[in-house]
DNA sequence: CTGAAAGCGCTTACAG
DNA sequence: CTGAAAGCGCTTACAG
């Protein structure tokens, strides 16, 4: 116990109390030398400043919340070592709860935060406007990542996972592919629909005669597998697949050897994501990148932006691009 | 704004604030009908305590840190995924301070999280006793994990690196190897260290009279491949390698399938971490699993334990067991 | 059981 | 520039 307190300081410099916060506080309205002084008496006592104290009266706490679901591992880890970075660099604290499935439980780790952050981060593809609305001070600013929801009065940031999947699309025809297959996400997942999405509109505009095969896939590698065991027994067979994520690719690869198809010989493959194992399968995964870092970092940006200026009434809703990573299950690099 | 205040329930529920605050402390102190009338109250006025008032009442934040290195995907987020969990589960808020490769930036983090914090959670090489003791006051509770730290006053828990290695190790020798190579990782690194002790001891016991061969790696996948160009052009030949880490042996695949030598036939391979790509290469890697989740969980246990008894001051010092795993990259199945 | 009051450590008008 | 004082929202002896 014991620690040192600002009346301590207060003591040791002979001033006020007052003076040694205004000192500890960028010195303004004390002399520079009354500063100094103080400073150095704080040094020597190796004074640190009640962090509740101060939120109690200052009413912040310089810290902002993350909301994630139960994320996969690359994934996870990117998106905070974003947001971290860039919440150190704004002098801001990070309290995260995660692995979150379940409304309910969201819905109480977001409450016990209050209070405790400025401001929230949340991706959840459980947490819509309604969620918001019940849980949430009006007046807290959050930022939405990778979230359907819009008009929520909230800032909305998301991939560009119907420009990525366009992109790819697009290099597949390119590459002189017309039938291309695409295995789909979870029923009711974002990404995945803005994804199918992104594969129709590039058939639609460089292949618009071009069959349309969609495949249903749950994410997992097992319904890539499948989907590749179906794709391998079409007559005619796809030229091509584009998968809704890397792990279905990673199935399909599978598939396609059992089945005797040579990639990209027989049949070129595509993924979503470019998880670090879609450079070590065989043969290295063409894919779509997405910067998770910068996704997270954007995030935290956008989000410090709004804990100095209170929204000014228009919620912002802004996309982070993808790229597309070429690799040899694809053929030749083509652009 | 606005946001209502134990004056505010007081008032409502017709009671004193000292009431109000000990029916919502467990409402031992108040009668069951008082209690519920408070409660109600609350609830009416959606009261929420006001968690910086509380904090500095207590002095207890519920909220533990956890001070992280630059971790590479998979470790990291299984690592919060175990702590997030356990924190949860006791109650405890999770402050995360991330990607510190400086002592000095490790330091600044632990300082700026002083009062914020009722212990916390460390996972640094650079941390050793000096930095501890020059950057931590002395009550506070700190796990220490994988950390070479002894007799610090302070809890440490390690991945029992050694007993892997020795498994792994054991294993191959009983499937017939005598000569196995090992590739170290970094040299100073404490997890590189603990392993080849490992290896160095299985070897002592079950095949002292075989030769031992260590070669210098940095836990880097390229690392790996020029030792398994190494390893390729030896004579005579070892009949199996044991990289220190996943990546390597990673690495190693790719020299030996470029020298033109099968896996497992003319050479096994084995790493340690069962990272997710293990699976997926080509044959799929027989490696020591970690229980990365486990790791966090009993690291925030630990801590919480100190929370509740600060320290019998005797530091415990724990270890979590490996498992290994078997994979075709050495060879049938043999235990 | 219940309430009045002190006090946690800070910041910030308000005087001087 | 400097200080005395009020007050942030809570908890907890201390009386009754």
């Amino acid at each position: 116990m014991a620690a040192t307190t600002i009346k301590d300081v207060a003591r040791e410099a002979k001033v006020s109390v007052a003076s040694v916060s205004r000192a500890m506080n960028g010195g303004s309205g004390v002399t520079a030398e009354t500063s100094l002084r103080i400073r150095q008496a704080a040094e020597r006592l190796q004074y640190i400043p009640h962090a509740a104290a101060r939120m109690l009266i200052t009413r912040r706490t310089r810290t902002v919340g993350a909301l994630l679901p139960d994320l996969y591992g690359e994934f996870f880890s990117e998106l905070i070592r974003g947001i971290d970075l860039a919440a150190r660099a704004h002098g801001l604290h990070l309290l995260v709860s995660s692995s979150h499935d379940g409304v309910e439980e969201a819905a109480a780790a977001v409450r016990s935060m209050q209070g405790r952050v400025d401001g929230l981060l949340i991706l959840s593809e459980r947490v819509d406007a309604a969620f918001l609305r019940a849980n949430l001070p009006r007046d807290l600013p959050v930022v939405l990542l990778n979230s359907p929801v819009r008009n929520s009065g909230h800032a909305v940031l998301n991939v560009d996972n119907r420009g990525g999947a366009f992109a790819m699309v697009r290099h597949l025809i390119q590459a002189g592919h017309r039938n291309i297959a695409f295995i789909s996400g979870p029923a009711g997942n974002f990404d995945s629909r803005q994804r199918l999405k992104g594969y129709r509109a590039a058939m639609a505009r460089y292949a618009p005669d071009a069959p349309l095969t969609v495949l249903d896939g749950d994410f997992i590698e097992e319904s890539g597998y499948r989907a590749g065991l179906q794709l391998a027994a079409m007559t005619p067979r796809p030229t091509a697949v584009f998968a809704a994520n890397d792990m279905m690719a990673v199935g399909c690869l599978a598939a396609f050897k059992e089945a005797g198809l040579r990639v990209p010989e027989d049949i070129a493959v595509a993924g979503f994501d470019d998880i670090p194992i879609a450079r070590y399968v065989n043969p290295p995964l063409t894919t779509v990148r997405v910067r998770i870092v910068d996704l997270g970092r954007s995030a935290l940006e956008q989000l410090a932006e709004l804990l100095q200026r209170p929204e000014p009434s228009s919620a912002s809703a802004q996309t982070l691009g993808c790229e597309i990573v070429v690799r040899d299950s694809c053929g030749a690099s083509v652009t």
